[in-house]
DNA sequence: ATGAAAGTTGAACCACTGTTCAAGTTGGGA
DNA sequence: TCCCAACTTGAACAGTGGTTCAACTTTCAT
């Protein structure tokens, strides 16, 4: 568990590089192209191997063969098998950002935004089924990471309501707690229809979410 | 767990007693006094131990140790670590399902319902905090266990709210979906308000949610 | 060309822990 | 009282798998 005091090809601690990350946390930068390369190797190789057998059936020296690399290469690149499983949730919580804001940013209303973000999320859970478990995982696992992770979803989706809001396009309510309430919707729509069973269309799916945000189920 | 419904004295179906083949799915049955008291001090303990330390973190040892019996009175009655497991996970189902119910039946009508479901789950979540984990955690050490659970919980909302739609309360949709959707948001409510943070009060959050699923989000 | 830094290698180490088993104890029915 | 099935016990086993390390190879600036 603990790292030793020293570590042949590198100094000692904070190897970094610039990073403004804490610690370990993202793993050593490599110097070169040719680390560059293994470090990325390793990184692909633990994505699908964590995707596919989860954290504690995956194995180093599977995640080393995968990558055709020598399983001493993996600990020259990460700490630990802690540690490469952060930097992909890290990788990964990134990747659902990014996937998703686009789609909304690109939608001329709100209603509008709120469907095309939910039908992005599913589509991308669907191509990346195996890796997002890693994200529920890590709740887990490395719970820090995981709550950074939603937490900072929700803080980005509360104050975009609170805009919303100003504008006068929502009733009056906690805009964090609201926030909450939809992420978790499209979390538990995305492992049901997303992961478990793709038999209805993402398109549908955002379609009936989307109404329920903003009309609710009430008839009128 | 043992005390379901039904609860024969002898073995119901799997005659483990010699053979040991079958009963990884309930553990065995005891047939006396002695030996029950001594499963359920096994099944406690494992609650404890799986909710503080989680699946992997936990150990037989310590499970045995904190239920004050040997490691082999522990394989008397389990099979193996993964059949408490999902003892425990079967029992926990049963708790929250019990706890939820009999509040939304109580309510006068539906949008009391609704939030009267969601405080309940929500103070339930807040008295079993770690013991809630274990079916999250069942996700990834038992997913038929976990998906079960849900399924269950969702086909019962599903057809509440299909009723619901025949008495005409509702407006038309997808329930299955829409079920999906507010299961998602309670349990991401209270994993954040139950689970994480207890500073907003349970009936205020419940209500948020409540009227977001009755009357969605647009200004009126 | 040359040396040092960067990177690679994989057998071996070792701590950890789920599971087994043969021997012992308990308790209630005959 | 005797007996036996039910139950208990914990040391020992066995497999696993994360991590270490000392030797080796590649790269590249000088």
């Amino acid at each position: 568990m603990a790292p030793s005091p020293n570590t042949p090809p590198l100094s000692p601690k904070g190897n970094e590089v610039a990073g403004s990350a804490a610690g370990h946390a993202a793993g050593r930068q490599p110097r070169s192209t040719r680390g560059q390369k293994t470090r990325r190797a390793i990184l692909d190789a633990a994505a699908l191997e964590f995707g596919e057998r989860g954290y504690h059936e995956a194995g180093i020296a599977r995640i080393a063969q995968r990558g055709g690399v020598a399983i001493g290469s993996f600990y020259t690149w990460f700490d630990s098998k802690e540690a490469v499983f952060r930097a992909l949730v890290a990788d990964m919580s990134m990747q659902v950002r990014e996937s998703v804001a686009p789609a909304i940013l690109a939608a001329p209303d709100r209603l509008a935004g709120e469907r095309a973000g939910i039908a992005a999320f599913l589509r991308f859970v669907r191509a990346h089924k195996a890796l997002y478990r890693i994200i529920d995982e890590s709740a887990f696992v490395a719970e820090d990471a995981y709550r950074a992770h939603y937490e900072s979803i929700a803080a980005g989706y509360a104050s975009s309501l609170t805009q919303a809001h100003g504008r006068g396009e929502l009733s009056d309510g906690d805009m964090q707690v609201r926030a909450w309430a939809i992420m978790g919707m499209n979390v538990f729509l995305g492992l049901r229809f997303g992961v478990w069973d793709e038999s209805h269309s993402a398109d549908a799916v955002a379609a009936t979410a989307a109404e329920l945000i903003s009309e609710g189920l009430r008839a009128r």
